[in-house]
DNA sequence: CTTTTATTTCAATGATTCTTGAAATAATAT
DNA sequence: ATATTATTTCAAGAATCATTGAAATAAAAG
């Protein structure tokens, strides 16, 4: 991953209402969940949620996939597994400093 | 960490310009780097680095020290590291999958 | 084929962030 | 004291991001 991807990334995880979405979506498990249950679990209403989902999807955090009438969205730990990759073997070099610091080590 | 320092730490960290710094003062090591030694690194003027590296500092990412007429600014891995720690434990909830993907385990 | 349900898109507005270059501050050296 | 070096602060403007509510789209049900 280059440095702006990085960057977008991290983007698109700063805001509380995205780990909001990502946190119920953990909880919710493999099977994911409706846009219309996401905003109903963040308490924000379906345009705002459907503007975050966006983003999330966009940078390929989320997945989506339509099931009749709802759009199910799950995460994709691909992708936040890269950006981790990046943080500490990229960016900090594999930090042994780093790595001390974080509980899976 | 709360979902709302997180976000805020995840913002500093969405800017190439500061994904650079990091990565300029992890290969200087622990003596870190004086600000314009930085700029000169990264290729940015000076009012844009300190900028950034007000960003940076404030945020607990990095330390700064005056010696004489140097400002020194050096990583501290603890915030990075509870970055880290809040997504992969407190947001993803320690998840067997993400923990797959990284590189660390 | 009209209605209902689920979700997105859009335009307008407000808020935040970034960049630039000039001026201010801080420390040291002459 | 004055000049030099290192860095920050500030104001202005541009760019990006977030929120709102209304309208548009998509799928299913009556």
């Amino acid at each position: 991953m280059i440095a702006e991807d990085a960057a977008t990334l991290f983007g698109v995880l700063s805001n509380s209402d995205r780990l909001d979405v990502i946190r119920a979506l953990v909880e919710a498990g493999p099977d994911g969940m409706s846009a219309g249950n996401i905003a109903l679990k963040i308490g924000a209403s379906p345009s705002r949620t459907s503007f975050h989902l966006n983003a999330l999807s966009e940078s390929g955090i989320l997945q989506k996939e339509r099931r009749s009438r709802n759009l199910n969205y799950r995460i994709n730990f691909k992708t936040i597994g890269a950006l981790i990759n990046f943080l500490m073997e990229d960016c900090c070099k594999g930090s042994a400093e780093l790595r001390d610091c974080c509980t899976m080590r």
